[in-house]
DNA sequence: CTATGAGTGTGCGCTGCGGCACATAGCGGG
DNA sequence: CCCGCTATGTGCCGCAGCGCACACTCATAG
């Protein structure tokens, strides 16, 4: 978690200096923006660092599928991506969002190579790649690379127990709020760029739920809402309003990476 | 998950023999009984066996606290224990459920310490108990231990993501059918000592709701109940009327841990 | 063998959210 | 500048599960 008051813009007007392999101008994009690849120690980020590979992640772009062997893992940088359990009938429901806190694959240094839970992006932005099989390697030199990706991890479980719990005894506009600031959390700005369609397949409800509450949230001046863009007004606000599920899971990434700039 | 149809008590009425240091007799217990013990490569079970400890659980025992450093990891042989996640106002849910599969205490290895999560006992029984220091020890040896540990930690993530979308979408019948099958994998023969208070306390809902689901799959002949012992009678039944979410999760754990008896 | 309390069954009204069917309103392309 | 699509707002009915109140009934302690 980052970024409380900071409103800078996402990216910071640099140099363009274009190095030619990746798909995105690269001086934009430092690795660093990503908290975990900023938490390495030198020595090991040093040895990642040629081969993350800048990449630009589209909305509803799809990262990894269940059951598909990952290739690659992925640090985000300035985007979301969601870990979403699509069921039988087509439904679904976000289990768990990573952003510039952390790592999409976790799978693969867990041994298990695979999840059933895809990955869609649902927050256009950046992210470094990295072949799966250097951090396997990386992760085979154990140290302290491998304590940081499993306290991330930690953390990553906690924010999917409260999901859990979050789901059975919150209402809707509460979760809403958890969600905000989850995302809120994971960039730069107060502004999301999101339908309530696409917040109402994350949260696994009704569009037409969304639209309620947001509403709800508008009236109590808490946020601002045009066509896919809201902008939180009143960030404590917001955070009163959630449940306490949000502030567990803010509490546990702050302990277990305490990487703040 | 194991004994499908295995219908033994859950002593073997082994002679008594009592070695003087546990509080229970040991003859009963054998560390192996535990999925995890028994798939660790032989040197490091050797290694570690000569400091596991058995101990007694009771029903509603408290192992750990959210928040409070762990002495000791747990490793059950015939109790089950609940990840509970307690709210302000005292209402809870399962968050995930460790039996004969597991450990307790992943977030030794995983570097936290501490969850913001209790760990209840569920079902009164045996497990083997570990000093914490030992465990990082032996992790910090890394190799297959280490490997194991991870891919059972990716196998609970599986369940908790999965309790998740279960809480989101499933009714309370499917949930329960989940659940009592979850339960049913972790002992031996097919029987439960649960009352219906208990089971609505980890499901997060009313006792009067988890009456009238038992009662849906009494009179469809799955189960029997009768204060607080519950038979299972069809467990094909159970299966075809739970929801997905439990396939998906036995199906991750046979994936992630083949080492069935 | 009876008292007592824990465990279970049932009813009732309420509410939040699902399913559906539309009405409306920004926004971007031609 | 207008068309048309996409995003949003609204209403209505139905239902699952909640809160509450209370009746029943085993199981065991004395």
């Amino acid at each position: 978690m980052a970024n409380d008051d900071s409103v800078r813009a996402d990216k910071q007007g640099a140099t363009r200096r274009n190095s030619g392999s990746g798909d995105v101008d690269p001086a934009v994009q430092d690795p660093k923006q990503n908290h975990l690849l900023h938490a390495l120690p030198e020595e090991d980020f040093a040895r990642l660092s040629p081969h993350l590979e800048p990449v630009s992640l589209k909305l509803g772009e799809v990262l990894y599928e269940p059951g598909v062997k990952l290739r690659h893992v992925y640090f985000p940088t300035t985007s979301i991506v969601s870990l979403l359990y699509v069921m039988e009938d087509g439904a679904s429901a976000e289990i768990a969002v990573v952003g510039n806190e952390g790592i999409l694959g976790i799978s693969l240094f867990m041994g298990g190579e695979t999840t059933p839970s895809r990955a869609v992006v649902q927050s256009a932005g950046y992210a470094f790649s990295l072949k799966a099989q250097l951090l396997k390697n990386e992760f085979g030199r154990f140290g302290s690379t491998m304590h940081l990706l499993l306290r991330y991890t930690q953390a990553l479980i906690t924010q999917m127990a409260q999901t859990a719990v979050c789901n059975r005894h919150h209402s809707l506009d509460k979760q809403l709020c958890r969600w905000l600031l989850l995302s809120l959390d994971r960039l730069s700005g107060n502004e999301l760029s999101m339908t309530q369609e696409l917040i109402a397949n994350m949260l696994g409800v009704r569009r037409e739920g969304v639209t309620e509450a947001a509403g709800n949230l508008q009236q109590a001046g808490l946020i601002s809402y045009r066509r896919g863009r809201i902008t939180v007004l009143d960030r404590r606000g917001l955070e009163a309003r959630a449940c306490e599920c949000y502030q567990v899971v803010k509490t546990e990434f702050d302990r277990l990476l305490p990487y703040t700039a």
